[in-house]
DNA sequence: TATGAATGAGTTTTCATTCAT
DNA sequence: GATGAATGAAAACTCATTCAT
């Protein structure tokens, strides 16, 4: 028998979440049919069934694995030592990411549906969280170092560029006037806000 | 003739796309039947169909309607005298919107579903457009009132600004962390931005 | 009562049909509506119910009146005094009747209704015979007062003119190729089996 | 894998195409549904996709299935040497032809739908032009051969030829009249006109 | 283990017909 | 007599899932 090997079953697995994730990336989830994604993966129909129970087990699979380059470029930004070259360098691969075609619809195709699978809410949650911690994290460790203001909010302050860099992302792919030039001045002004923190800020109030 | 007040006919396509909105929330633009809204809104399909031509068109007008309000707090925002006032109210009212359950969820369903349907496109798109221009007007004439440092590139930190707000609204609904008090600190930081903006900082550096 | 008057009844149902057949020579049977039919007679749905049990029964009515002017202008035909004229007449004006747009789209449809709907069936067939045989009471005439030969078997002469015309009818919408001037050639060569028939040809066989 | 073979798959093409056609006749295209046509032939809606792609495929394939045997009858035709005999035998079996049952009646849907169906429509654009040209240079090659007077129009001779022989098989379904004897006597009128053309007869006159 | 033929419920959309007004 | 809003039963087509081989 062949095939009985975990190892080699994982395998199947990994490739037919690359192919569904290449499909998904063409034409979205409905309108991929379980047959595009068995064709890509090269078998069968009734064999892919034998490895995901339905197609919205392959979409879950799909999700989970599509946001796990963002977790290691946010992974490598918080061993970042220097935070100016280290935010810049995030951001901008971040963007980059963010323009090979296809990518932001599945994200949003998976954000969508997150509103009604609790599993990928779950999933989109704890990404979001770990992310933010993670930012915020090394944000503070720049502050030990006496790099980063006192008084800064580094939590918020975290939340502020997690968000403004999802927010690009997203305007990225559906805005022309968002081309490479404005994106780093976008990705300026957005340095400024850390050299302000670097210097005197201290989240204020009304 | 039954029905040929135009009064009640708008009533009926305003039943109608709100029924279809409560569908398209609870299951999703694709898993919503037309059928669906039909008996939701409490008239046969067939009738339906003398108000809307498609299914489409019927999500088209869900959409619109979702981002109407958006649109407005832009508006009002972009005739704010004072800057970070203006700024506060906006970015409080934006967040707060972004609570009711739902909103996030149906615009996430627009923005998924913009990817494969040219007309939602390009409504997103001049959405975005018309609503950065705004701010960045606004801010120009913050700027040339004085209220701005000169050297500050306002269509940059317009985008920056814009972005940023679009992603602490789809971190509000999605991140437990993200309450009132934390929403504050965030708006705080950028305030701060504002701030650093409204003194020295100009765009480029490194 | 307006409208209790038997003539104005009459005249409704005309009009009915008028619109009827306009519509069908513009999209045919199937993609005509009854709306489409009543909005173009210039009354509601309801009421053209009134006049027709339904839909099938304008068809027939607007069948049935389609093949009016041909039977005219056969009827003109078998009371022409000149052979060779009259026949080039008739030939000629019911060629130019083929090329209305959509006429022959509305008898072919008439045709393979006619298969199906007894009642069509019996008028073409009625049509058919009544047309052939005044054609051929013509050509009897005409033999008999010596301008054709006596040998000449006027019923099978009267089926092949009409079976001509009729076939080079619906070629002539199909077929590019059969402009006027080929037209002119192809009613040539049928005058010249008028021309044989009026010398010497009997009926031969093999 | 049960149905590889590309012989049952084209057994299967042929199985559709039967119940398609017998559909067809008895209720005409637009009242005959793919349900239909999938119940005749004793297999689901969803397993006929597979062989066609539309409603309007199978349509097509009905349609050049009927008109191939009339085909070639006139390609048989092209090769006679004795052109009365020729001309006489491809008349009888065109004739014979027609009185299939159902023959004519799918013609006529064919013919009639062919007024909305672009792809119809071509078919039977070049089936006429094909058989006119193949009868038109069967005339030649007799003319050539000296069997025909040298200035007949050969290209206006087959027009009224296949006009006449196509009128025939329209009239022999529906003219009860039209019986074996009524039929012959038609063909010799038709081979008049040809012995006509014979000797003497010049296209032009009047 | 592997296949892909087969299913049938489900989708959007149309329209002849009716009936409350 | 007159309206057209309302119905609902189709239609063509798709596709996740199963199962005989």
């Amino acid at each position: 028998m062949r095939r009985a090997n975990p190892d080699l079953q994982q395998q199947r697995v990994e490739e037919i979440v690359a192919a569904a994730t290449a499909c998904f990336l063409e034409k979205g989830f409905h309108k991929t049919s379980v047959q595009d994604i068995a064709q890509r993966a090269g078998l069968s129909m009734g064999l892919l069934y034998r490895y995901f129970p339905s197609k919205d087990a392959i979409i879950e699979a799909a999700a989970t694995t599509a946001g796990r380059e963002a977790r290691e470029l946010i992974d490598r930004f918080a061993q970042a030592t220097e935070l100016r070259r280290g935010f810049r360098q995030l951001a901008q691969e971040l963007l980059t990411a963010a323009t090979i075609p296809g990518y932001q619809a599945l994200l949003a195709e998976v954000h969508a549906e997150s509103f009604r699978n609790p599993s990928l809410r779950r999933m989109e949650q704890q990404d979001l969280a770990t992310m933010r911690l993670a930012v915020s994290d090394a944000l503070r460790q720049h502050q030990q170092a006496g790099r980063l203001a006192a008084g800064v909010d580094t939590l918020a302050l975290a939340t502020v560029i997690f968000a403004t860099i999802e927010g690009l992302c997203a305007h990225v792919e559906l805005d022309p006037a968002l081309d490479v030039a404005m994106r780093q001045r976008a990705i300026d002004v957005l340095l400024g806000l850390l050299d302000a923190a670097q210097t005197t800020m201290s989240g204020r109030s009304e």
